[in-house]
DNA sequence: ACCTGAACACCGTTCAAGT
DNA sequence: ACCTGAACACCGTTCAAGT
């Protein structure tokens, strides 16, 4: 999945036409309802035209994974940046821009983590939601250094973190907890986290 | 989704055969590799035979969701049977239980859940998935009751305790966490649970 | 009551051919 | 370099017809 110099061409840049209306019909129908033909279709192009820039269906699904892994990483880098500086701050900023990523674009958080983990996955793949994950990474980091946060592989660390978010996210998708209560649930589940990230 | 009498006819029972085939495709190659027409020449029937049993792909979709609530209710039911009767006990029961069944059939409930979510889905399939969580409900409500567990709508409050594991279960789906691990990070989760269940 | 066979409108994928 | 058109093997769904 290296980044394609976007050429200009007939119909103007297909790669990306055809990207930005799969995720709109993945918001709009889930990702079962995507087609190949009808992506062609509505850019004016033949059926076979897609085939230029992706090598099949997967191709084009891995590509939407790794632009919402982009995606995503500049959220959560864009919101820790703008917390305040301290631990907790930056942890809850981060905890709010996931969980907001994660409920506004539902289908494709569930594409990402399934792209990534399908059985010959695109390596490109693994190497982007890595580099999504860098900003909550680096704050366990720091906060293992000044002693705020428990010790131990911050990757493993990281993900323990999450998985207090995770079940809010699962809830959250499944419709069991209205839109507006969940940044109050966010902020209980972040102060949770903090417990569970303190030094024993 | 009213249970069908289990009638025997020139198949023996083409329902019963068609739903045993399809939760073994799903378990092997999830629920996208799911075709009518393959489920069909399997049981030796002509494509157009399962239209007797199921109006459409959906329709079986959902009565493999409706089994699969059945499924998780007498396993959660069976766990808190046969814990030890105390409150902690049968909590640490049901979550294993439930845990246990989410990563044993990952695509299964990922489907129960869609099913039970998809916008004019089958009144049944409610009923069903409340009834699979009659246990938990009612050691909520028990717990309240001996005031071992904060007030508030039992339903809530149970749901609030589900979404502590649910991160677990996300991770371990998505091959974040050994198999191997899992058991102790349930237990640890289920004391993570506990204090959020106290009473404040 | 349960199933078949043919038909229709869709897919994804491949490949020669066009510009 | 980028796209088209025809072709192939699959779908889900419908419907008359068989037993």
């Amino acid at each position: 999945m290296a980044t394609r110099a976007p050429r200009s061409y007939h119909h103007g840049n297909l790669r990306a036409a055809l990207l930005e209306r799969a995720e709109g019909t993945l918001r709009t129908g889930g990702a079962g309802r995507l087609s190949l033909r009808e992506l062609a279709r509505d850019n004016g192009v033949s059926h076979a035209a897609p085939r230029r820039h992706f090598a099949d269906k997967q191709a084009l699904l891995d590509a939407l994974a790794h632009e919402g892994f982009e995606r995503l990483g500049r959220e959560l880098a864009a919101a820790s940046a703008q917390a305040e500086p301290a631990f907790e701050a930056r942890l809850a900023a981060i905890a709010h821009a996931y969980v907001r990523f994660a409920t506004r674009h539902a289908a494709l958080l569930e594409l990402m983590f399934a792209a990534k983990h399908r059985p010959g996955a695109d390596e490109g793949l693994a190497a982007a939601a890595e580099r999504a994950f860098a900003a909550p990474r680096e704050l366990i980091a720091d906060g293992q250094a000044t002693g705020a946060v428990v010790g131990g592989d911050p990757e493993r660390v990281m993900l323990v973190a999450l998985a207090g978010l995770q079940g809010l996210v699962s809830m959250a998708n499944a419709g069991m907890i209205e839109e507006a209560a969940l940044d109050g649930l966010v902020t209980d589940a972040v102060d949770h986290v903090m417990l569970g990230l303190r030094p024993r």
